[in-house]
DNA sequence: TTCCAATTGGAGTGGTCGCTACGTTAAGCT
DNA sequence: AGCTTAACGTAGCGACCACTCCAATTGGAA
């Protein structure tokens, strides 16, 4: 998007000070949605003047969608990390969700923000919004192609169906954390929603037909 | 809360200039989350002055808090439509799990703005986050009624995981449904998360039962 | 050393924010 | 009629908003 251009070597403190005018502003978006992170709040967290922001970014609504984008590469790396391969096709699904569910508890900023911003309905969309909603394709795709792999009898229309509620329970499950605190054993209830999924997945494979 | 009280007739005026405000408030509020919704925003929205939301109102907060008591109140009126109470349990599960996806669809105004408000993380908490956890407590305890009259041999714990577990499935749904519009058949997709839910349930129970 | 461009510093813009003070209107009670 | 009080209207407070201007720095290229 504005990453670093071939010709021109950055002075250090550019990259420095990006990021960390993204590492303030994941935080206070994180606890106050669009209209609560002020440029001001942004500024005084990380100690770079607004000037500087500005410098970085165009506008507000540019820094927001930035946090978006970098806060999902963030939550995919540590989504991707290595998992077991081997055992049965349920089991592999119950651990690849158990890793989803981690992940989500570390890393929890992509999806919480996005999802404020995705409630949202301005008269005009953020750009922050769109990105979320692209990337988040990106994951869904993931789910689409897993679920695809693991039972090919599904039609296409199944896959479809079973790849939202799949992703919708996840939502779901990761507002339901946010809510409850550690009161609730998010990898437990992953692992369950994914079972489910996968036999209803069987289950729709096997007839053939899904409704 | 501060309702009609017995001894003093309103003056007209009062209880529709209140249900105005509240009616610009829930309106602008769903679009753009708490620090979005404005006073002036209401205030012209609903044509009274600012000073009369605040005879109404004591500040922001209460103003946000009782939009979200309201809009519950009118969500839950249109979910207790009286529904069919005959048929195989499956279908009945399956029945109210349509008239919940209805409802949402109808009145979207409750969950929208009050899982924009769970989501965020100010360090003092508003008023309004409060009252939506609250009655969402209530209405959490109505799944959990339906689904020990249904499976009464669930245990509690498995009562209170299942409970979680289809609370958290409809909230992601409902998100599901307002990112993508009418591109997604929810009463479809609630049909499915009940079912799913409710076998879950059943093999749960049942140490020694057919489903 | 000189120069240029990347970055920072700080002051300041007009506008909007939540909220308040206070005077005006009109309905109900006696 | 006179009093009380719910409710509306106007004006404006200080604080904060997103954003801009421009001078001061600084490191690397020449």
């Amino acid at each position: 998007m504005d990453g670093a251009q071939g010709g021109r070597r950055q002075r250090a403190n550019g990259v420095e000070s990006r990021r960390r005018i993204l590492d303030a502003a994941v935080e206070i978006a994180g606890e106050r949605g669009y209209e609560g992170t002020s440029i001001a709040g942004v500024s005084a967290k990380c100690g770079l003047p607004a000037s500087s922001i500005y410098w970085h970014f165009k506008d507000k609504d540019d820094l927001i969608a930035a946090v978006i984008e970098r806060s999902f590469e963030t939550w995919l790396a540590a989504v991707e990390l290595p998992g077991e391969e081997a055992g049965a096709p349920l089991e592999r699904v119950r651990a690849m969700a158990a890793q989803v569910a981690k992940s989500l508890a570390a890393e929890p900023d992509f999806l919480r923000l996005g999802l404020m911003l995705a409630l949202e309905r301005r008269p005009q969309e953020p750009k922050g919004r769109t990105m979320f909603l692209q990337v988040r394709d990106i994951a869904r795709q993931r789910v689409a192609d897993v679920l695809q792999t693991l039972v090919p009898e599904l039609d296409p229309g199944a896959v479809d169906q079973l790849t939202t509620y799949a992703v919708a329970g996840a939502d779901g499950l990761f507002v339901q954390g946010q809510i409850a605190g550690d009161r609730v054993d998010l990898v437990a209830m992953f692992e369950l929603h994914a079972q489910l999924v996968f036999e209803a997945a069987v289950r729709m494979g096997g007839t053939g037909e899904s409704r």
